[in-house]
Formats: structure tokens, C-alpha cells, sequence
DNA sequence: GATTCAGTTAAGCATTTGCTTAAGTATTAA
DNA sequence: TTAATACTTAAGCAAATGCTTAACTGAATC
């Protein structure tokens, strides 16, 4: 494979609030910046900055058509979260079963 | 279910490689601090303050046995970001079967 | 050519983060 | 009771983060 970019800390892109909702929001599809930074209640500037995180982490792509810039998303890398993260599924799966079992020979306050 | 703790970032808190070592760590079960520490070249209250942030987001729990605090993992947090990362996992199963149909058709360098 | 539009880059700043060493708090052991 | 153990909390600091406004670049339009 060419190589996914020598990528930043995916961990670290994605802990930011804004960061997460800019892929959320490239999930429909390509957009340019103006569009992207909609939304929010940030600078431009701002949006710019994170998009440029996103992108060093690999997590977007970039494409120049005019003046304009349309980024996509390329959600391969977060595909370490997805592998670290399951390695504690079934940990909190067994959690969950034991917690439902009890929850259901238990009928008190269930808040 | 009975409130998981107020709990701060999850994201942010696996965002530093130290913490997610001490998760990983403790999928091997409860440990004490001492022992938890032990791997880092660093020192104990880096430790202690990292348990903290683990603490904050409800990723782990303190249980105090002697002069001793033993720490155990409550991964039940991670499904948020499991869940989050789930709708991703679509998008770069798409790519990646695009791309091997590609590696299939395309017999030069594969590096 | 001058202006507008779409966006980035630069500079500055307040806050947060990740560490350190030093001091404090329980608990056990001598 | 004194000292050692197992930590946490406090204080301080350098570096990183997330924002801002101002200045820049490059493409489209007038």
C-alpha cells in the first residue's frame, strides 16, 4: 500500500470536538471549506487550522478545483482507533451482560 | 444504569499513548500504582495524575486496599467511541475493497 | 489592471497539557 | 513512636493547543 502519509497521532485529531464534527459533517460528501466551516461559530482561519490537523493525521484529502478547496474524507486511518477499541469490546460486553443480569434479578431503582 | 460518573472527554482522555498503555495494562486485570508504573520511564506522580484523567472519564476505578490503590478498567466508556468510529467503518471498508481490486489488477510495487 | 472571493499562513495570546521535584497523607512495620 | 511504604497533591515550568486578527496567495470577475 503507498503508504498513508507518515501520519500525526490519529488519536490526537480526532480528540477535539470540532475535528470529530468536520468528519461527521464530510460523511456527505465533498466540500469546500466555506461550506465545511458553515456550522460553526469559529474563524475561518480556525476551521482552516483544523483542517490542516485532520489532514496531516490522513484523515482528509484535499483537492484544488478553481479557488476553491473540496475535502473528502479518507477514514482508513481511523481504522486504528477501530482496531484498539475492540480489543475492549468484549470486556465491556461481559460488563454489560453481568450488569443486565443483575439489573434484572434486581428491581429496585433502576435510574 | 446508574450514571457513569459526569465523566470528562473520553476521546481526549486516550488521546495521550501513556494512557492508553496503562488501558492496555490493565486489560491483564486490577493492579496497584507501584506495579502499573513500573513500564514507564517516568515518574510516579506522572503516573498518578494520568490515573486521574482515566479516573475523570470513567475509564477506570480506584480501589483502596491497605496503603495500596489498586486500579481497574471500565472500558464501558469506550463505546462511545466505538459507536462513533463504527460509522466510519462503511466508508473505509468501501475504500479498501476498492483498493484491493486495484492491488489484484495492478502487479507492480506493492511496497 | 484592480477588485473580489476562497482560502491559507503568520503572529500573538490565553489556556491546557504533560512533565518535574517537593511536600503531604494514610497505612503498615520496626 | 518512629520510620518506611504507597501513594496523592501542590507548585512550577516548558511546550503544545485552540483560538483570534491581520496579512498574504492565487483564481475569477469587473
Amino acid at each position: 500500500m503507498s503508504r498513508p502519509a507518515a501520519s500525526a497521532d490519529v488519536f490526537a485529531a480526532i480528540a477535539d470536538p470540532t475535528r470529530r464534527s468536520l468528519l461527521d459533517q464530510l460523511r456527505q460528501g465533498e466540500q469546500p471549506v466555506k461550506q465545511l466551516a458553515a456550522p460553526f461559530d469559529m474563524s475561518l482561519p480556525a476551521i482552516s487550522q483544523h483542517l490542516s490537523v485532520l489532514c496531516e493525521a490522513g484523515l482528509v484529502i484535499q483537492r484544488r478545483v478553481g479557488r476553491q478547496r473540496f475535502y473528502r474524507l479518507n477514514p482508513e486511518p481511523l481504522k486504528q482507533v477501530s482496531d484498539w477499541v475492540a480489543y475492549y469490546e468484549q470486556f465491556w460486553r461481559e460488563k454489560l451482560d453481568v450488569l443486565g443480569q443483575y439489573m434484572e434479578e434486581a428491581p429496585w431503582d433502576k435510574t
